[in-house]
DNA sequence: AACCAAGTTTCATATACTGGAACAGCCGGT
DNA sequence: ACCGGCTGTTCCAGTATATGAAACTTGGTT
């Protein structure tokens, strides 16, 4: 039996090298890597070698360092248009940014983690890949939250268990029985807060987008500061926030298919 | 020797399936993939499932669809910030763009075609990613022919053996013969032209970006039409951008290692 | 000249990839 | 209800392919 939590195969071990390039975060040498790795020298050299022979890495000839390459510029390119909810919501992120004149984020799970797909906000509109793609805790951020609390039962318990529970500030949910408990909340409510969990003085509410069936699709933030306004204020965006939300899952559902007519080949 | 030239090992087939799954466009069915692929069901189903579990692909339960996963969006970001010269060309792009009120382009070469890494276009400030990403021909765009023509001997060769020469319109250079010749003459100048060879009305002027030893790195171009002037008033241009392209060069150079100082492990 | 570290290649071994074929689920038709 | 046709999933023997210790280059340093 192979072990799915682990990356088994020779696939899942070379997006793992992937990976790790990526956090890297700069150009890096074959040592550097190596250094950091689980694989011995040869494996590792192999799956660089051919990452970048397939142009997921690209090789610095004068520095002798890996980054990554332009074919995920590419892909991601795709991946952006196609699988995530931003092409389809950024109008209505926008509309709703102008309308409450706060930072507006879009957010998706990634693995059990919160992966911002897109950010508008109200004062400086900012080129997006600059924002998008940015990771961040789910255990004390609102969309973080407001996503597991819609998840099955089981998915659910799989995320919880890879949340880290750091303590960033003194309201930060700091174990796994006080953001079940949260969780149970935010499904009575429909909605969640930020209550300053994930850095001082930062407040936000955070809506599920949910397919007609329930499905999660992502999550929905209006972000604030304390020094602007408060939480009961926040919670009176709740009904606007979610027209936002319905409206997003209902085009992101016609979208996905143009309708897969019968064009006769 | 394994052949290189094909997509050689587990992992190139595997990056394959994801480039399928990118190039349709839209989230795909199973039989949809299979149809377009040389794999045999089961092992492309295999394939399937291991890149979803790896969350490079997302399966869609109510659709039966798979379409690009978001760890692709999330290893995006990481590859804008670090790999691709973007980040630190940005701002001399605006500067640029803003001074000659054009729209500007930055493109590096993806295989023998050009990859648009990023855009900034003087009268409509764009969000990026919808414009980043996108790829078109090497031997009919003025960053196309500059890039072919900084390219080694042997690169070069290989890079013009896989261009298709189909004519766009009267002014597309049709040959490898004429793409050489092309080359040959931009070589000498320092930059190249688009002469309406690949849109009607649309001219560009393009300059490498190259690194103090040579190298490629990219090119940077400026685009107008036609109706709005002509190719001398364009050429005069040059210089300009060869400032921003040595300007992004340099930068480029540094930022790659914020040094790598003799940390003693 | 001798040394050391970083990077590259080799090769026997067995892991894990392959794909034909058989199986399950779902419809629309008779 | 029964039957084809179609899509998606699982099995399993055979073998191609990945593995990693060790040997070998390369380039720089004492």
């Amino acid at each position: 039996m192979t072990d799915a939590s682990n990356g088994a195969g020779t696939v899942g071990k070379a997006l793992e090298v992937l990976d790790q390039v990526a956090t890297f975060g700069r150009p890096a040498r074959f040592s550097e890597l190596l250094a950091s790795s689980r694989f011995p020298k040869a494996t590792l050299y192999r799956f660089i070698q051919t990452l970048t022979n397939e142009g997921m890495l690209a090789y610095d000839p004068d520095r002798q360092t890996y980054a990554l390459g332009v074919r995920l510029v590419r892909l991601a390119h795709a991946a952006w248009e196609q699988s995530s909810l931003a092409p389809v919501a950024r109008r209505h992120l926008e509309a709703l940014s102008a309308e409450v004149g706060e930072t507006v984020h879009l957010a998706q799970l990634d693995n059990a983690h919160v992966l911002y797909v897109d950010k508008v906000n109200a004062h400086t509109p900012l080129p997006m890949y600059s924002q998008a793609g940015k990771i961040g805790p789910a255990y004390c951020t609102g969309v973080g939250k407001v996503m597991l609390a819609y998840l099955e039962a089981e998915p659910l318990a799989r995320a919880v268990a890879q949340q880290s529970f750091h303590v960033f500030t003194p309201q930060t949910l700091a174990s796994a029985a006080e953001l079940l408990s949260e969780i149970r909340v935010i499904r009575e409510n429909g909605f969640g807060f930020d209550r300053e969990e994930h850095e001082p003085g930062i407040i936000c509410v955070a809506l599920p987008i949910l397919t007609p069936t329930g499905r999660l699709l992502g999550a929905l933030s209006v972000t604030s500061s304390t020094s602007r306004t408060g939480l009961p204020a926040l919670e009176k965006l709740a009904p606007r926030i979610r027209e936002a939300a319905t409206a997003i899952s209902r085009e992101a559902a016609q979208w996905r298919f143009p309708d897969t007519p019968s064009i006769p080949a």
